[in-house]
DNA sequence: CCACTATATTGCCATACAGTCATTTAGTGG
DNA sequence: CCACTAAATGACTGTATGGCAATATAGTGG
């Protein structure tokens, strides 16, 4: 029969991640550390946003599990969890390439 | 070398389409879309949700191409564009239960 | 203990937006 | 033209939150 739906419960799990990752400024932080681990100052310094603000996303970001985190001395460093978060770029990534080509199609075909 | 980064632009693309899906209540669409194209009706019945909601949150997922409209005399129908989407899904559940494992397993260490 | 650097936290403000209600628009049948 | 139903739109409100500036905390070296 039909395919089981999420329960609310669930569904408020999921769009609280996708929500985490929905914001550019976590995006770009998560795409900063696509290359390798960071200390805040980096991420500040790469990314140009400030320092508290980068502090607090990236609070958000290990409290949902996307970065881990590595205290050494004064630094701290961060580390993106799992590479299943650049699978979700990708993915949306293809869905926008299939928008793009599509509205040529439509735009073509007039 | 190292991996690109994302653009700028880019990054806020795909921000606002996570974005887009990180809000329960427009997951809970998808989700009930899951099984098949709904009227507007149908799917204030479904979710609970008040009818203008809907119809507001039908506005952004097809503005973004989450979902597609049919219209037919009174009705309107509504489907899911893409698969994809379900795909996303899926990957965060996926994080979820390594976090979850993970958890587990920390637990049990003590 | 003090000065310094790195990070976290807090208070504040402005904005975005989900939800609700009321209204409008559109399509249908009598 | 009118009554009815479906969907979209607009006004309004409350809440959440991103950014900023200031401050607090923590770790290090002198």
């Amino acid at each position: 029969m039909g395919t089981i739906r999420l329960t609310p419960e669930l569904l408020h799990i999921i769009a609280e991640r996708f929500k985490a990752i929905g914001e550019p400024a976590r995006l770009q932080i998560l795409d900063t550390l696509r290359e390798g681990e960071r200390t805040v100052t980096e991420l500040v310094d790469e990314t140009g946003l400030g320092q508290g603000n980068v502090s607090k996303h990236l609070q958000l970001l290990h409290t949902l599990g996307f970065v881990t985190r590595r205290k050494e001395g004064l630094h701290v460093y961060y580390a993106v969890a799992d590479r299943s978060v650049f699978k979700l770029c990708d993915i949306m990534c293809g869905r926008l390439e299939a928008e793009t080509s599509a509205r040529r199609k439509v735009l073509a075909a007039r």
